[in-house]
RNA sequence: GCCGCGUUGGUCAAGGGGUUAAGACGCCUCCCUUUCACGGAGGAAUCACGGGUUCGAAUCCCGUACGUGGUACCA
C-alpha cells in the first residue's frame, strides 16, 4: 500500500510517500483506506523545508488578487512550518513606480501576514529584488544558448512587426515569433557563426530566445487543477533575457524559485498558459527534480459584467481593491483602502481567505490562526470568484461585533482623532464602544452610533415628536427633569423605572415617551437603549438636553 | 482568430454516482425590541444546454454555449 521513492536532493534526500490508491472493492471487501481525492495528495513530501514566494512587481499599488496570492502563500506556508519570502520582480524598468515596493510591505504587514524573509528581512537567498540579481540571470542564459536551448535575436521591434504584419497577410491565427518562422528571422540559428559574431561586434542590440520544440507535450501537477498536458504548438520562442541585460518574468522566477529553494509555487492563472514554458526552463537547467510543485490560483473577477478585478476597477464600482490608501504618482489621486473605509484587518484577509476556497466546514468567521490551521490549497477552487462588497461588510461586521473593545479601542480613537472629536473620558469610550458596536458595520461607523455620547447632538429632529406633543407629555418631562436632578442614584435601571413611574402617575403609556425622550438625547431615532444613554450621558448632560429640546418645543409650539 | 482554464440560486459556496442539493451574503415576511441594530423563526431563488455511459448523473465521458485568461524585449 505504500511505496516509498528516495530521491537525492541537494546532498540531503526527498524523501516521497506514496500512497498507492488502492482499488475500492478489493477481493469482496472494503479496503478501509481513505482514499485521496488527487493524485498529487498521494505525494507527501518530507525533509525539505517548505518554501513560498510571494514576487509582486513594483508598478503600482496591490490589489485584492495580489493580497490574496500572498495570503495563500502565507498560510500555506506557516501550516507547513514552512518560510514565506517577499520577493520584488522589478526587471521591467519602464513600468517601475515609485512608492510601489514600500507600499507592498506596508499592505502585507497590516494584513497581518509579512514575510519571513525578503526585501526588509535579508536571509540567506538574497537580493530579493530581481534588479539586483540582473548579472546571476545573464549566465543562465548563455548556459541555455550552449547546450541549444535557447539562441541569440538580433530582430528590431520594428522587424518582429513586419513578421507579424507578414502572418496577418496570410491569414495564420498565429502570429508568434516560433519554431515556423524562427529561420526567416535574424538570430543565431538562421546565421552562420560569423554572422553572428559579427553581429555581436556591432552594437545592435539583442535578445536571447528559448527554443521551444513543436509537437512536444508537457505535463505538470497543479495542486488546484490536478493533471495538466500541453503541447508547445502554441507556444512561442519567449523572450528570456531583454536588451538591456534584464529577464523577462519566464527566466527570472524559474531562476530565483531555484536559487531560493522554493518548493512550491503559487500564481494567478494568468500564468497558466505560459507554464509550458517554465517546465521546461527547469528541464532544460538541469533542475527538474527540484522544480516546485504549481498551483495556479483562480482570478477575482469584477462584481458586475464581466473580466477580472483591477486596480481602476475600485472608484468606479464604489468600493476600495486596495488594502490601504494608495496615492497614484502620476495623477497624485488618492484612492482609499479598505482600512480608510473602516475594514478590520482581520474581516479584510478572512474575507479574502473564503473568496476562491473554503475549508468545508459551515464556520466562515476564521481568525489568521484559524485559517493556517484550516488552510489546504486542494481546497482552493479552480474557478474565478466575483468580488461582492455587501459580503464584505458582513464579515467587517461580524469582527466588529467579535472584537473585544480593547481590540476596538485605538482604532476608534484614531477615527475620532480624524474626524476632530475630542474624547475627555476614555473610560467611558469604552463603555460606549462595548454599547454600540453591535450596530457598527464599519469602524467609521462609531463616529455616528456614539458622537453624541461626547457632543451634543447637532440637530434635534423634533418634527417626528411635534405632531403628538402636547400639555401633559411637556409636564411629564418637567416632572422627569425635577426627578433626575434630585435623585440619588443614577443607574440605568433605576432611571428606568422612575421614568415608568412618573409616566403612570400622569396615566401615559411609557411607549410614547421614550421616543421623544430619545430624540431629546440622541437628536434622532436610532441607538441603543435609552436609559444606557442617559446612564452614560450622565445626570447634567441628560437634564441639559431635555431642557433644551424642551425649550425648542415650546418655542416651535408658540 | 488561435490556445488554455472554468461553469451548483443574484453573489460566495458544500456536496464529486442514490441527498427533501448544506450553509452564508443580499432580498422578503413575522417575532423580539415601544428607536435603530443584534438575535430568533420562516420564505422566494439553483446543479448552463444537448447527447451519451449507468438500474440510477449536479457528480463520469463527449459536444455546444457562455464566461474568463493568454497570445509583449509587461508581470
Amino acid at each position: 500500500m505504500v511505496a516509498i521513492q528516495r530521491i537525492s536532493c541537494f546532498g540531503s534526500f526527498l524523501i516521497r510517500i506514496r500512497l498507492v490508491r488502492p482499488a475500492k472493492q478489493f477481493a469482496g471487501f472494503f479496503v478501509p483506506v481513505p482514499e485521496p481525492t488527487l493524485p498529487w495528495q498521494r505525494y507527501l513530501c518530507c525533509m525539505r523545508k517548505v518554501r513560498v514566494r510571494f514576487a509582486p512587481s513594483p508598478t503600482g499599488g496591490l490589489h485584492l488578487g495580489g493580497v490574496r496570492t500572498a495570503l495563500y502563500n502565507y498560510l500555506f506556508a506557516k501550516k507547513h512550518d514552512g518560510d514565506f519570502v517577499l520577493r520584488v520582480e522589478d526587471t521591467d524598468q519602464t513600468r517601475f513606480v515609485e512608492g510601489a515596493e514600500k507600499y507592498i510591505i506596508d499592505c502585507l504587514a497590516w494584513c497581518g501576514i509579512a514575510p519571513d524573509e525578503g526585501l526588509h528581512r535579508p536571509g540567506n537567498f538574497g537580493p530579493y529584488r530581481q534588479s539586483e540579481r540582473k548579472d546571476l540571470y545573464k549566465k543562465f542564459a548563455e548556459q541555455l544558448v550552449e547546450s541549444g536551448h535557447a539562441y541569440h535575436a538580433f530582430d528590431t521591434p520594428l522587424e518582429i512587426e513586419e513578421l507579424r504584419e507578414r502572418l496577418k497577410a496570410k491569414g495564420e491565427s498565429n502570429l508568434q515569433y516560433g519554431h515556423q518562422n524562427r529561420l526567416e528571422m535574424r538570430n543565431s540559428l538562421s546565421l552562420s557563426d560569423e554572422e553572428t559574431k559579427a553581429l555581436f561586434k556591432t552594437d545592435l542590440p539583442h535578445v536571447v530566445r528559448i527554443k521551444i520544440n513543436p509537437g512536444e507535450h508537457v505535463r505538470f501537477k497543479d495542486m488546484i487543477r490536478g493533471d495538466i498536458e500541453m503541447d508547445t504548438n502554441g507556444v512561442d520562442d519567449k523572450v528570456l533575457l531583454k536588451a538591456d541585460g534584464m529577464p523577462t518574468y519566464h527566466l527570472a522566477v524559474v531562476v530565483d524559485d531555484y536559487l531560493m529553494k522554493i518548493t512550491h509555487a503559487f500564481r494567478g492563472e494568468e500564468w497558466l498558459p505560459s507554464a509550458p514554458v517554465h517546465v521546461l526552463l527547469w528541464k532544460y537547467l538541469g533542475w527538474e527534480k527540484d522544480m516546485p510543485e504549481w498551483a495556479h490560483l483562480p482570478l477575482i473577477l469584477k462584481p458586475e459584467g464581466n473580466g477580472k478585478l483591477s486596480k481602476r476597477d475600485g472608484q468606479r464600482l464604489g468600493f476600495p481593491v486596495f488594502p490601504l490608501a494608495w496615492k497614484d504618482p502620476v495623477s497624485n489621486e488618492i484612492l482609499p483602502g479598505f482600512k480608510e473605509l473602516g475594514f478590520l484587518p482581520d474581516a479584510f484577509i478572512n474575507m479574502l481567505a473564503m473568496l476562491g476556497w473554503a475549508s468545508g466546514m459551515e464556520q466562515e468567521i476564521f481568525s489568521l490562526e484559524e485559517l493556517i490551521e484550516n488552510f489546504s490549497i486542494e481546497k482552493v477552487h479552480s474557478s474565478g470568484a466575483k468580488f461582492d462588497f455587501e459580503k464584505a461588510k458582513w464579515f467587517n461586521h461580524e469582527w466588529i461585533k467579535r472584537s473585544a473593545v480593547e481590540k476596538l479601542l485605538p482604532e476608534v480613537k484614531e477615527i475620532f482623532r480624524k474626524e476632530g472629536i475630542a474624547i475627555a473620558d476614555e473610560h467611558k469610550l469604552e463603555k460606549v464602544i462595548d454599547l454600540v458596536k453591535e450596530r457598527c458595520i464599519l469602524l467609521t461607523d462609531f463616529v455616528h452610533q456614539s458622537i453624541f455620547f461626547f457632543e451634543t447632538p447637532a440637530t434635534i429632529h423634533i418634527e417626528t415628536i411635534l405632531p403628538k406633543w402636547n400639555d401633559v407629555k411637556n409636564l411629564f418631562f418637567t416632572e422627569l427633569v425635577r426627578n433626575y436632578s434630585l435623585a440619588n442614584f443614577w443607574k440605568a435601571e433605576e432611571l428606568e423605572h422612575s421614568f415608568k413611574e412618573i409616566a403612570s402617575v400622569n396615566r401615559l403609556k411609557p411607549g410614547e415617551l421614550m421616543l421623544p425622550f430619545r430624540i431629546m438625547l440622541v437628536g434622532d431615532k436610532y441607538g441603543p437603549g435609552i436609559f444606557e444613554i442617559a446612564y452614560l450621558l450622565g445626570r447634567d448632560e441628560t437634564i441639559k438636553r431635555v431642557q433644551h429640546t424642551l425649550n425648542l418645543l415650546a418655542q416651535t409650539k408658540s
